[in-house]
DNA sequence: CTAGTTCTGTGTATTACTTACACAGAAGAG
DNA sequence: CTCTTCTGTGTAAGTAATACACAGAACTAG
């Protein structure tokens, strides 16, 4: 009686769209019907070229069909809707996590989670059109899965328990993003306005000024007061001030199991 | 030879757009043209029902004006872009943080930061259309400052530079809101397929496993085969542990700041 | 009191976007 | 050779944001 959450249609297996079988490789062509003009990577390739260059904005499926030479409709051929299409484009765009250095044989997990974080973090500034893209639901796309499996990899030495690892790569995966996606709305906003970084922070800075006061707003005074506002880098300070802050109260925790497991032992 | 980034439109002294100057309560009504039939706070509380009521889709100049009994475009008197009503929107879903308990009085930063981010999940679970507004830019709004100042304020005691402070409230802050909008995306999930939380999770174990296997992807095959995803009190445990180890992680770096400054004091 | 100013609500229209549907024709299967 | 299946496409429906100009309301200056 449960009616039939067929996301899959036809041949599913997996219970994911066509397309989405179609990235993970399952799925053949079949040997019917005329030859596809297109093919999905050439899709979405263009979708990402698009979005690159011009934004996440330019991105509709008409303006995708028209820089492909083909009618609008022809792309629902190939993807069953819009967000299909976003799927296969985020996971286009972070790509395959980049080799380890060979130095990394002999890392810890601290230099293999910071790397990981690190890299996802390049990855997602150098596309920030990615970050456009709300997400939908848990990972399914091959790539995104790729760099879960690093993710999850780097903390293989830990002794943390799988709930535990899962919960820190979504934890430090969020802070990522979250950070990548304030540093790309300050970048617009550079970009609409015309001005330098630090003009913009302080007109921000200006702003709040007018609208708070050491009556109201004690600590948001203070803060208006330091100079934690001045300095562009301050995306790089706000980054790795939570990236270690998470490392280290991780950190905490792996070696006070350790500690314990030691005693234990002796 | 600066394009005049007039976004406040007329009698603008902080840059705003005029909606949000009147949140703040400044400008006052002209006292000239006819007697609005609306006002600000009763345009943006009907939005945030429907939102409450129907989600966030359902939200379109159209249908707000719909609700309120006025066409589309008289809206626009009183805000300039949709995207200026998801601002006032937002605040309003906020809400002011609530007061702190009596006991308040002797927690030490630990408590009342914990108590922040608590009370914070509780607003955005409760009010989990406020998840499906993207963020566009810094907080402007009041009750969003009121939240910044009292996350600020709970950092007093810590010695933590203003920096550092700031960058805390925004670490925590987007643990918060990309916790609960994990959540929020699985209840949707669950609503719309209409089975149960361990079925939804069941179906994304199983799909994953069809798609992963040792050899590619050791460190998901070991996930999938713990019992990570069984239980349905997962979110509430990620949330936990997240801000676990930050507080940790933070509880270690002014712990031993404040054990160098007592060493030279000695 | 009157004229002028300013502001309100509204109708109309433009532009853009997603997607349902049905049809013509291509390519392989039997 | 016929049938089935699949492709690309045109058409059209439905929704949405918002620019623009107009009619009329309420206040203000004289």
């Amino acid at each position: 009686m449960a009616d039939e959450d067929d996301a899959g249609g036809e041949g599913s297996v997996t219970g994911l769209p066509a397309s989405l079988e179609m990235a993970w490789g399952l799925r053949e062509r079949p040997g019917k019907g005329p030859r596809p003009t297109l093919t999905l990577p050439r899709i979405v390739e263009t979708a990402v070229t698009l979005a690159a260059g011009e934004g996440m904005d330019a991105v509709s499926m008409g303006r995708v069909a028209k820089e492909l030479g083909v009618s609008t409709m022809s792309l629902y051929r190939y993807v069953t809707a819009k967000e299909e299409l976003y799927i296969l484009m985020s996971d286009a765009g972070v790509g395959a996590p980049p080799a380890l250095p060979p130095e990394a044989e002999g890392w810890g997990w601290r230099e293999l989670v910071t790397q990981w974080a690190y890299a996802q973090r390049a990855v997602l500034m150098a596309n920030s059109w990615i970050l456009r893209i709300p997400i939908t639901g848990a990972p399914v796309s091959p790539n995104q899965l790729a760099w879960m499996e690093r993710g999850l990899a780097a903390l293989a030495g830990t002794g943390l328990t799988e709930g535990e690892k899962i919960s820190t790569i979504i934890l430090i995966g969020g802070l990522v993003r979250n950070e990548a996606t304030m540093a790309a709305d300050m970048m617009d906003a550079i970009v609409k306005s015309g001005v330098s970084p630090d003009q913009v922070m302080g007109q921000y800075v200006r702003t709040l000024r007018l609208m708070t006061g050491p009556d109201t707003h004690p600590a948001v005074t203070r803060l208006l007061e330091s100079d934690a506002f001045t300095g562009s880098d301050e995306p790089d300070f706000q980054f790795g001030f939570g990236l270690g802050r998470i490392l280290d109260g991780l950190a905490a925790l792996v070696e006070g199991r350790q500690a314990v497991q030691d005693g234990a032992e002796a």
